[in-house]
DNA sequence: GTGAAAGCGCTAACAA
DNA sequence: TTGTTAGCGCTTTCAC
């Protein structure tokens, strides 16, 4: 009774004892409370029947039941707050109903609306997430996927680095049900959901040049890894291809995001083509700091420099002059690789190496007109 | 041979077998894939021990293991391309090393920076993240709450809807280790890790009067069960109060953001007290409708009205004009919220009950000063 | 230094 | 209609 008192007392103050003594505390208080988990078997032995008969009424069997019994064990469930182990279930059934994702960047909001129409179709089917972001480490991605397997999860849906072909092979040969989002990983037996990236940028480009821009470049970001990254360039390449210019004409900044000085870069790259009467941004924080290179020039948009940008956001709205976007379905990317996903968990002969493409969309609004007449 | 050609051929072409024969073929395939999942017993008879020993040593309990033996084991595991089952290692040991989250909004970038400090907290640890997302429904927060108890998580993140007090205390009771953040919620056994969000308020305020303003109004978005909208409420009364005026001067809008019409409201609420010449606006998406009513007014940022917002964010300062906001710091509530949970998981005599609060702060820009002269 | 055996909580084939 | 029993893959006493 003194002890009890006492330890409580300590305890209430977070006072932490010796190793030795913090470590029999800790496993005295384990003890305790696995004691009082109630498992399958305390409901059978309060309902007076076997855990077999409990496991097929808790999980709808029903039929084979007679309706006593059934509410006898449906009580005893309730009265002691019965709640089941899935660590147990999912090591029978090899089932966790877990999806586990690889997210390579949490910043951009993007991927926020990619996560959030993941997670409402994992809700939807039944599924739980878990969630890591890579933050385009080829060593963590590895490590995370280990991890995924570990778990046993059902499913990955991966934002992949494209520096692990090695793994990624690997991955989809183990059969474990695989959809890669946004950057395609080709000749693998793995869903792909990605976008039109190709389109997305000849649009932009398009859309510019029958603004009446005549010298439009291209501002890419730094990742030449993955497929977006090309497909943009190219689109970019075909749209001014298509309309009379040569390979010459291409005005290309590739700039590194993660120095930081994107808008020095920008700036350097604007004094160096003093032609330059158009850009094509590839990113949203990219265009941030375009913009405003741009406006400490100076210069006007859209009057000296239109101005398109990827990603479609909510600021983009509200910027002076409001922003004309590709819009991407994002949310719909991230319900269509958990829908199909989830198909091929479900029903292993779904089709599988399939890729899904999306299409981007051009919200116009006031960063490419009223072009200043040339002379 | 045959029928595995066949099977084969339907297989690849995605063909969906009925029901029953479908079902077979489930089967089947999952047996063979478990018969190939490689197990502790696997490794172990290709080295040549018991499954205790390599359990020993896949653990790093060398202490009393032979090092030739040590080698054959590490050996026999790689070649099997061994991989543990944490199911079934949580199972024994009663501790999943997963985080459950519950978010409640994950469009509003704040909080995937928020997400960002826990992940990355998680990460470094060694713990996985869960997350799921209530959106504000009270009965989604308990489902959610109850699947990851299910799954035995070693501890629980919540950003709860404050609706839910009944479940709060039985979690709370249930010694599951708990940390509700930015939100408060009094009085249980469990972490706060909050905002100061009455500082940041009046900070707000304080600097929309310190720079001549004299009918200041505060735009509040609807959720008065949650502290933050309390406690911003009230450091917007208790800075007008320090500052000489009286209840009477409170100018109060009260906005239903579901509704979509913020805007709209915006515009009412200024045609009636055409004297407001500031707005310190309580979150970052309310923000944007209330700077487009005032343009859609002809009024100008800052000479007519002068505003401050909650909610730092990237597009703040590329606004015209640059926007001033409170910052609040999102990716360290995140850090610590995941630390100290972790903290008490691993040392049940960890300080428990106890609140953090974390400082707001302002960040000056240009949408307060350059007040119109008064006549 | 190593192994046999029990058991974490659950499900499901097979009996009764 | 219900119960017995044998595991799922792992850790961990307790022997040897």
């Amino acid at each position: 009774m003194l002890t009890d008192i006492r330890i409580k007392g300590i305890f209430l103050l977070g006072y932490r004892f010796p190793k030795t003594v913090a470590n029999k505390r800790n496993k005295f208080i384990k003890k305790m409370v696995m004691a009082m988990k109630v498992t399958i078997a305390d409901v059978a032995s309060k309902a007076g029947v076997s855990k077999t008969t409990v496991s097929r009424v808790l999980n709808g069997n029903f039929s084979h039941t007679t309706e006593a019994t059934k509410q006898r064990i449906l009580n005893a469930a309730k009265e002691l707050d019965y709640s089941p182990n899935a660590l147990a279930k999912s090591l029978k059934s090899m089932k966790t109903n877990i999806i586990g994702m690889v997210l390579s960047n949490l910043k951009n909001p993007f991927w926020t609306t990619v996560l959030e129409g993941v997670e409402d179709t994992c809700r939807e089917l039944g599924y739980n997430l878990m969630i890591c972001n890579s933050n385009e480490d080829p060593t963590v991605e590895e490590q995370f996927i280990k991890e995924f397997q570990m778990r046993q999860v059902d499913g990955i849906v991966l934002h992949p680095t494209a520096q692990n072909n090695h793994i990624y092979q690997k991955l989809a040969d183990s059969k474990l049900p695989l959809v890669f989002i946004n950057r395609r990983v080709g000749d693998l037996s793995a869903l792909n959901v990605v976008m039109d990236n190709v389109k997305g940028a000849k649009t932009a480009v398009d859309h510019l040049l029958k603004n009446g821009r005549e010298k439009v470049a291209v501002v890419l970001y730094d990742n030449r890894f993955v497929s977006p990254w090309r497909e943009r360039k190219e689109g970019y390449q075909k749209a001014l291809l298509a309309n009379n210019f040569m390979p010459e004409d291409f005005l290309v900044l590739e700039v590194d995001q993660q120095k930081g000085n994107v808008k020095k870069e920008t700036i350097q790259f604007l004094k160096e083509n003093p032609e330059i009467d158009a850009i094509f941004s590839t990113n949203n924080m990219l265009t941030m700091e375009v913009i405003e290179a741009i406006k400490e020039m100076g210069l006007e948009i859209p009057v000296d420099i239109g101005i398109v940008s990827y990603d479609e956001t909510v600021w983009a709205r509200h910027l002076t002059p409001p922003l004309t976007t590709i819009w991407q379905p994002g949310y719909e990317m991230g319900r269509l690789a958990a829908r199909n996903l989830i198909n091929s968990i479900e029903d292993p002969s779904f089709q599988t190496g399939q890729t899904i493409i999306l299409e981007p969309q051009l919200i116009v609004r006031e960063s490419c007109g009223n072009i200043k007449s040339k002379v």
